[in-house]
DNA sequence: CTTGTTCCCATTGACGCCCATGGTGGCCCA
DNA sequence: TGGGCCACCATGGGCGTCAATGGGAACAAG
């Protein structure tokens, strides 16, 4: 399957580095994606990964507004100067930089949580609280 | 008949692997089924197990709301993040991962359930209590 | 020169794939 | 109807491969 699922937590090493899970590299290597688009997320304390396709899709979303709208400066605010390019390393590892920390509290544990057409890094407990929240108010799913 | 049904109780080998109930693998293979969309129950500390086809109800009804709102958010933090794909093994077994034990407290035994499009993987006493329970507090069927 | 970064290589443990065994129930045949 | 044979299911374990992790050394940046 062709997306990104499931959650799994690895340990970041002395160096600052962590093992992207192989599934999703699996993912990444399929869609031949090299470069990662990095976001702070909207809403949660995470960090997004995706290919750089969705940069793109956030930018039509802005070039639908008026350039000089607040709306369209607010996007632009959150997709450009939240966001970074990265890259892997030949084992599939990623640098866990302070614009990763700041953002997400994470310390020394990632948690890499799948959203289907990208995945987030999360500050493991934060994740684990979050998700237990969104069962408790979720309205009925089935 | 081409559902799960009847329930059963498997042990986990040393290996952590645990026997698919054959009748329940005979409904996946009618269905053609090889890699199962599992996640973690909306209600029941409980993870269920079905078709790829269960997944993608859950992301038409994802579809149909605002991508960037927090209800859309919510919800694909339970379906994807947390979901899985598993497959079987050759003898029809499938491992029994810390994604599955941490949430359901399964240790050695793991009792199988039929729920007519799906089926479930519960802890044992866990599984006994709830449908005792279900059982008390039914309001009339026929 | 010093510090942080990138590219390699090493290790260990987990997992996938394969084959083996025992036990149970069903089926056939006498 | 009883006995025995056979098939299938649950379970156990060997072994090769790959992922996750650790660390050295070359390299670049300040």
């Amino acid at each position: 399957m062709n997306r990104f699922l499931s959650n799994a937590t690895n340990r970041i090493d002395a160096k600052g580095r962590v093992s992207v899970p192989s599934m999703f590299r699996a993912v990444l290597a399929r869609a031949a994606v090299d470069e990662l688009y990095v976001w702070q997320d909207f809403v949660f304390p995470a960090v997004s990964m995706a290919g750089p396709e969705v940069l793109e899709r956030f930018e039509r979303m802005i070039g639908s507004h008026d350039p000089f709208s607040a709306e369209a400066n607010r996007m632009s605010l959150l997709i450009h100067g939240g966001g970074v390019f990265m890259k892997l390393d030949g084992e599939g590892r990623l640098l866990v930089t302070d614009f990763i920390r700041d953002f997400t509290g994470i310390t020394d544990r990632v948690t890499f949580a799948g959203r289907g057409d990208h995945f987030q890094l999360w500050e493991p407990a934060a994740f684990e609280e979050m998700q237990a929240r969104a069962r408790k108010e979720r309205t009925a799913i089935s």
